[in-house]
DNA sequence: CATGGGATTGACT
DNA sequence: GTCAATCCCATGC
């Protein structure tokens, strides 16, 4: 199948669930820094968990933008949430980038965080974008062409095996499964879901 | 213009 | 398990 590369702009103009499931494996990296994802949640205006729901407004203009761009917005007025746009232009959907594996620049990443521990440095979605160093001021830059790369697996190495699962974090639509989680990796952000928690996770 | 509510995290009981 | 931190912005008076 092509179209798989996420340097390639259609990556994105695709369901947001196939590129969320897609993107787990893929690497990302912002200046010295770079994970493997593990965790992608997906979102779609049709449905209310979505920021896009209510239509565009101020703070979802990028969302209803050209897909392959970073959402970058801060939650609870503390930490900044990536997202990856996808979707046709005028359609607001995105998936949510909930955790990497540390690749490069670990010791960078441990100091912005403030942490030794590698398996905690990424496995959230607050935390991975303090360890790459990525702020809201990259809110709409591009993915394909920016300061925020994204870069297929790396040749030869074994496809993850993805889990899905229900969203977390949310009030509404929580019954919706798109969650993807690398059910090989630590550093999925807790809960795990269903399928991790019977020692799927320690065979890796 | 005032207010409420988060796609979270880390510290504390 | 509970809870505060802290900011943007959408909504309502």
């Amino acid at each position: 199948m092509s179209g798989l590369d996420p340097r390639d702009g259609a990556f994105y103009a695709r369901s947001v669930h196939d590129v969320a499931r897609d993107l787990v494996g893929c690497v990302i990296r912002h200046g010295r820094t770079a994970g493997r994802v593990v965790e992608v949640e997906s979102y779609h205006q049709e449905e209310p968990a979505c920021h896009a729901f209510g239509g565009l407004t101020e703070r979802t203009r990028v969302l209803f933008g050209p897909p392959g761009r970073a959402y970058v917005y801060r939650s609870y007025g503390v930490h900044a949430l990536l997202n990856a746009v996808a979707e046709d232009e005028a359609v607001g959907a995105a998936a949510l980038i909930r955790a990497l594996e540390p690749i490069e620049g670990i010791d960078l990443m441990r100091r912005r965080r403030g942490l030794e521990s590698v398996r905690e440095l990424c496995s959230g979605p607050g935390k991975l974008t303090q360890a790459l160093g990525v702020g809201v001021d990259l809110n709409g830059t591009s993915l394909l062409d920016g300061p925020i790369e994204v870069l297929p697996p790396p040749a030869g190495v074994v496809a993850p095996r993805v889990v899905t699962g229900t969203r977390i974090g949310i009030n509404k639509a929580v019954e919706l499964p798109w969650r993807f989680c690398d059910a090989g990796s630590a550093c999925v952000s807790r809960p795990w879901p269903e399928p991790m928690r019977r020692g799927a996770a320690a065979a890796a």
